[in-house]
DNA sequence: GTGCCTGCAAACATTTTGCAAAAAC
DNA sequence: GTTTTTGCAAAATGTTTGCAGGCAC
């Protein structure tokens, strides 16, 4: 049975807390703060923990992101200032998305990515 | 100015002409048999090129995959057998899609991946 | 001949793993 | 007391890079 930590608590109460789509290496400064013994491998296995029990979402950018919104929405990223924005409203409608079904598979999980300029580096 | 060498024409048209979406490692293997002392890094080199040229497309499933057809289509990718099958119609009324273009900013590329077990796996 | 491209190996970044001690239950 | 989880360090993985020689133009 899996038992409840203290390392697992804050990571989880961490990413439910910010906005900012952390990277496994952000995860593990921010948590260290608070324990500041906890080893990267930890963080590590609670993201991987995570994810499996579908509490957070894995973002693939360059390098894994986290996202303690657990909803199913689209990201836009950045490819000049690296930010994760989010579209909560990315094809509502669509029967994919809907029906969690393809012709090739039913759907467990899915990540919608869009790259480009945000309008703030635009500018 | 960029030179054409046998290694790049190898490269493009071995992924131009199979459908697996392979990885990296796999196209080295595979462009090994044609040039047996290709290195790693200039796989990795070329690949990257086509990327930014955008004559290929890049999957970031676990590992980077590459995919020779450069038209606009979605990904399943399969938990079990890891597999990447194409899906060609998704979302082809998709006005975010359409006009490539986001509240956040415009679209300069994007990757939609499904992942679930593949109709294969399933029975 | 000039300058880009390659092979090689080392470096790098990220993530995973083995193990013994510590903590949860 | 048993079993899971942790911290640590080493290893594995995937990718990038510096350099000297080779090849395209």
């Amino acid at each position: 049975m899996e038992r409840q930590t203290f390392q697992k608590s804050v990571v989880l109460n961490y990413l439910k807390g910010v906005y900012t789509h952390p990277s496994a290496e952000t995860v593990y400064l921010a948590v260290k703060e608070k324990i500041p013994n906890i080893s990267k491998g930890t963080v590590y296995r609670i993201l991987k923990n995570l994810v499996d029990k579908k509490e957070i979402k894995e973002i693939t950018a360059e390098v894994s992101r986290y996202d303690g919104d657990n909803s199913n929405h689209a990201h836009f990223i950045c490819q000049i200032c690296n930010n994760i924005h989010d579209l909560m409203d990315f094809c509502k409608d669509c029967s994919i998305l809907k029906n969690k079904k393809t012709k090739v598979g039913e759907i467990n999980k899915y990540t919608v990515n869009f790259y480009g300029k945000c309008n703030k580096c635009s500018k």
